[in-house]
RNA sequence: GGGCGCUUAGCUCAGUUGGCUAGAGCACCAGCUCGACACGCUGGGGGUCAUAGGUUCGAAUCCUAUAGCGCCCA
């Protein structure tokens, strides 16, 4: 009963077959009344706007390889889905989707609509990603998917922040931030670019107040005058030393401030040695104000415009101001000149328009007390980083200690559930008494902070006394945070969070560390007392083949839908696990598709950033447009998809474990299942079982090590080299003997079976095709008493060696056989020997070594083309061979009879003239003494390097020839 | 400025606590359509392990310095 499978492996088909089955078998949703011990892990989810990029293939893979191998060793195994609301990234593009089609902004539609249209485009979008992931195979409980803005995980964000409020972890205070004057909104510090612009240096002066003299200062931004508290200068600065403490006059303002020192602030090289300071504008300011204990004078309004505090200036354009500014300070006397400068400014990443760092109101959790824990955590082993150097990482940035601005000015988010009230304490105390759902407190700038599990009414404290909610929203890493409780039903207690919190590992890219996987664990533990996760790993990441991030607007970027579309899902996590090294990042080189011939065009450097606009292809010579960040589709250039051939060697295995598979299932007539009696199995069954004794192993100590690569490395090898190129080429011989078939065939099945269950963390879709053509020809197999096999490979029990098979004495005899065929081999290719033609060897070794051997001679024969085989303890030196000595053995190949001497002599005299005419061509060129002093250097050493070369070869002819006999 | 990492074959990378002649894939060269596989088979060439010192019986591996590259934080 063969069956005769398709000559190569189709990834397509194998994709859509392994998802339905998959999904219609139900295999991946986790049960925790199982009884089986639990492993679980939560996705980093991604942003509900995006589409799946390298990153992502690469860590998913990794979390998935974990989540497979765990499942097949019997592990209730959970791992939770889901995505991430994203903040400022997601309402940026719904908004410019507005903007675009129909010429909205925000504030036309509204909080509310606008709100309801995010939603809507999630609904729509929201869910291609997880799709994507799903095309790759990832074997997430789908049932349990997430979102960071749905019920569940919004219950647990209100608990958090009515915990964190009520123990007075949360406070309100001044900060400055990055102030987008257009968007009217804050930006992180990661959605800002810095922009190079022309500006102005000008010089002013302020009058000491005693009248004693003029300080002069320089600022590229004289409107920040009107904010101005002090003058610093350095304590050692002998010009001023003596002004230290004494008071100007800020002539715009009418206002007095001191000369004060501050050494971290003030260079005392640079400009005059003075330095105004703004610490409401100026983050290095603001710093010198905070160690000095200066007051903030915010002098701007969120559109940009200056502030009542200005005075006539009031409701002026900062920009308008500026020059206003210095005509008046010109007019009074006090202007010195200005210079042309070049300005490193800050730009919003979404409006394009210069950020003003602007003092305002934001909500802070205080991270003394929680990030000592944190810190713990990490310190006592709980949670164990790999690699470990990260933890250093994780260590130092906790260890500042600095408060987390959680509030945000967006409307996308979970609005922070606080309330405002200006009214009696008394009568918040009377209405308020006995609630344990509201907590109160006062608030620093007056009135009082309402903070509420529900949602509060407006007449909460009466008809007169109007509540009004905080119009912030949450920084999206407070929901972020909570990730790991929160998806498993915290604050409920849930019979998931009983099972699988804490997780059993978080994998990520080490850049959000800081952002995110500290504040998991400060979070965890503050909400349920435990640690969120036993272990951290991080993730190399993968550059481009120049070592830059790849990127959409640099155009170095490779398409994991294009490698999955071209080289198949398996091919894709392949490579991603082969790049998953410990010590560093990997490149990858980047090449474009074109789209006429299909060749591969690397991509170069002058190539990214849209700098070409044009290909001629080399194969084809069309040409077409580089892949990259193109805004639209081209009518007169096709774009190219871009790719890498490195995921080549991915495709080229599946196709190989495809084949072996397809000569396994050729060769199954007259097949019946059965036990093989360890006296039944031949010396190649036991070499091949302790070969794979030897990979498990590997694998599995690999795998607890997140050594991925290795792992993928131990199960390539093993299946190419000892699997494809040794066992299957000795099998041959013994299955087209009737008497040897059948216990080949139950090896051959068993090694494969426990090949496709290796193979099913790392290339799922493959593995489990080959499970089902095995299951279609030899539904029972297996050393033993052929176990019937499971339905899908995805629960096939993970393999565990026998402890009979490890085998390192048959592993040496088998080892040294490789060598005396590699020696036959290795003589008839250099001697151009045809296939056909038989050879003979001789081998002189102990007696041990010679009856160890016994075994193998037919295997030799056919594998080496060996007419004659002798190995024995005495052998006669023959006078024509090629021969090799080693510690264990002494081989000769004759070639006596097939190798003339006269003729050998012939062609190697033929052969010696050749290299004799080439050396002579290279002598003549060096003798040149033109030639070597004109021509390029490399060149003149590489002819040298040649007629070194061209030397040694004539050496090794004349030692030939001398060994010819006659 | 502070921290972390990297530099090994033409390219991309392995190389675990120091230990035989430093490995793989791709590329290259020669030869193979012999009943799994040309996305293949067989063999071959190719490395001063960035540089300079040091520790050691022994260094790609440990230490110091230098050069270059990358990332994070300020």
């Amino acid at each position: 009963m063969s069956t005769e499978l398709p000559k190569a492996f189709d990834p397509r088909e194998a994709q859509k077959n392994c998802l339905d089955l998959w999904a219609r078998l139900d295999l991946f949703t986790a049960r925790p009344e199982s009884g089986k011990p639990p492993f679980s892990m939560v996705i980093p989810p991604p942003n509900v706007t995006g589409a799946l990029h390298l990153g992502h293939a690469l860590n998913n893979t990794l979390q998935d390889i974990l989540a497979r191998q765990h499942r097949a060793r019997g592990f209730d195994t959970c791992w939770v889905p889901g995505t991430d609301h994203a903040g400022i990234a997601t309402q940026a593009v719904v908004e410019k989707r507005i903007r675009d089609l129909e010429g909205k902004s925000r504030h036309d539609l509204g909080r509310e609509e606008l709100v309801r249209r995010i939603w809507d485009w999630k609904e729509q979008y929201g869910s291609r990603i997880l799709e994507q992931l799903r095309g790759m195979g990832c074997s997430c409980d789908w049932s349990r998917t997430r979102f960071t803005l749905d019920p569940t995980c919004a219950a647990a964000v209100r608990r958090t922040f009515f915990n964190l409020f009520k123990d007075g972890h949360i406070y309100r205070g001044k900060r400055l931030v990055n102030w987008d004057t257009q968007l009217q909104t804050s930006v992180a510090d990661d959605e800002t670019f810095v922009e190079t612009v022309k500006g102005g240096f000008w010089t002013f002066r302020y009058p000491l107040v005693d009248g004693s003299g003029h300080i002069r200062f320089s600022t590229t931004r004289p409107e920040t005058m009107l904010g101005d508290v002090a003058i610093a200068v350095h304590p050692e600065d002998e010009r001023y030393k003596a002004w230290i403490g004494k008071q100007v006059l800020v002539p715009l303002a009418g206002r007095e401030i001191p000369i004060i020192a501050d050494p971290l602030l003030v260079d005392p090289e640079l400009g005059t040695g003075a330095v105004k300071v703004t610490p409401a504008h100026d983050r290095n300011d603001y710093a010198c104000g905070q160690r000095n204990n200066l007051p903030l004078l915010n002098i701007l309004n969120s559109d940009g415009t200056l502030n009542a505090l200005c005075g006539k200036y009031a409701g002026m354009d900062r920009y308008v101001a500026r020059e206003k500014v210095v005509e008046e300070m010109e007019s009074l006397g006090f202007f010195e000149g200005r210079e042309d400068r070049d300005i490193e400014l800050a730009h919003s990443d979404r409006s394009k328009s210069p950020i003003e760092p602007l003092l305002s109101d934001q909500w802070f959790i205080n991270m003394s007390e929680l990030a000592e824990k944190a810190m713990d955590a990490v310190r006592d082993g709980r949670v164990k980083i790999t690699p470990a150097r990260y933890a250093t990482t994780y260590l130092d940035w906790l260890g500042e200690k600095r408060d987390w601005c959680i509030s945000r000015q967006l409307w996308w988010g979970h609005q922070i559930p606080v309330w405002h009230v200006r009214c009696d304490k008394a009568l918040i105390e009377q209405k308020l008494a006995g609630r344990d759902d509201i907590f109160w407190r006062e608030a620093p700038e007056g009135g009082f902070h309402l903070c509420g599990i529900e949602d509060l009414p407006e007449d909460l404290l009466g008809a007169g006394v109007k509540l009004t909610r905080d119009g912030d929203v949450l920084d999206t890493w407070f929901s972020s945070a909570l990730w790991p409780e929160s998806t498993l039903g915290w604050p409920a207690s849930t019979a998931d969070l009983k099972s699988y919190y804490p997780t059993s590992v978080l994998s990520t890219s080490r850049d959000i560390i800081t952002l995110w996987v500290a504040r998991m664990v400060i979070c965890g533990l503050y909400n349920t007392g435990h640690i969120p996760f036993h272990q951290v790993y991080i993730h190399p990441k993968i550059t481009d083949g120049f070592g830059e991030t790849m990127s959409k607007s640099k155009g170095n970027g490779v398409d994991p839908l294009d490698i999955i579309d071209r080289y198949g899902p398996d091919a894709l996590r392949f490579q991603m696990a082969m790049m998953a090294t410990e010590t560093q990042d990997a490149r990858m080189p980047v090449s474009n598709v074109c789209p006429h011939c299909d060749t591969l065009v690397p991509v170069k450097q002058e190539h990214m950033y849209m700098r070409t606009k044009k290909l001629a292809c080399p194969g084809c010579k069309k040409p077409f447009r580089p892949g990259g960040p193109w805004p639209a589709a081209d009518a007169e250039l096709p774009t190219a998809k871009q790719a890498s051939d490195r995921f080549e060697q991915g495709r080229n295995f599946a196709t190989k474990v495809w084949n072996a598979t397809r000569f396994c299932l050729i060769n199954l007539e007259g097949y019946t299942p059965g036990a093989v009696a360890p006296a039944d199995l031949a010396l190649e069954d036991r070499w091949i079982l302790s070969r794979l004794a030897g990979a498990i192993h590997g694998i599995d100590q690999a795998l607890t090590q997140f050594r991925f690569s290795e792992a993928i490395k131990l199960l390539y090898d093993f299946t190419w080299s000892d699997f494809c190129d040794w066992y299957l080429e000795l099998a041959k011989g013994r299955l087209k003997h009737e008497s040897t078939r059948v216990p080949a065939q139950r090896v051959l099945l068993a090694v494969l079976d426990h090949l496709a269950r290796l193979l099913q963390p790392f290339m799922p879709f493959l593995a489990e095709t080959i499970w089902h053509a095995l299951n279609a020809s030899a539904p029972a197999r297996g050393l033993s008493a052929g176990r019937q096999s499971e339905t899908s490979v995805c629960v096939a029990p993970w393999p565990i060696a026998d402890s009979a098979w490890p085998a390192p004495e048959v592993e040496a005899v088998f080892e040294r056989m490789q060598r005396l065929i590699r020696l036959v081999r290795e003589t008839r290719n250099r001697y151009q020997i045809e296939n056909r033609t038989p050879l003979t060897l001789l081998a002189k070794a102990p007696a041990s070594i010679v009856q160890g051997l016994q075994p193998l001679h037919q295997v030799m024969r056919d594998l080496a083309g060996l007419g004659e085989l002798t190995i024995a303890v005495e052998i006669e030196r023959p006078k024509l061979a090629a021969s090799a000595v080693e510690s264990d053995f002494e081989a000769f190949v004759l070639l006596e009879g097939i190798i003339d001497p006269a003729a050998e002599r012939q062609r190697l005299t033929k052969q010696r003239q050749e290299k004799e005419k080439a050396i002579a061509g290279i002598r003549a060129k060096l003798g040149n003494e033109s030639f070597v002093q004109r021509a390029p250097a490399e060149l003149v050493e590489q002819q040298r390097a040649t007629l070194a070369e061209l030397e040694e070869q004539i050496r090794s002819i004349d030692q030939n020839m001398a060994s010819l006999p006659g």
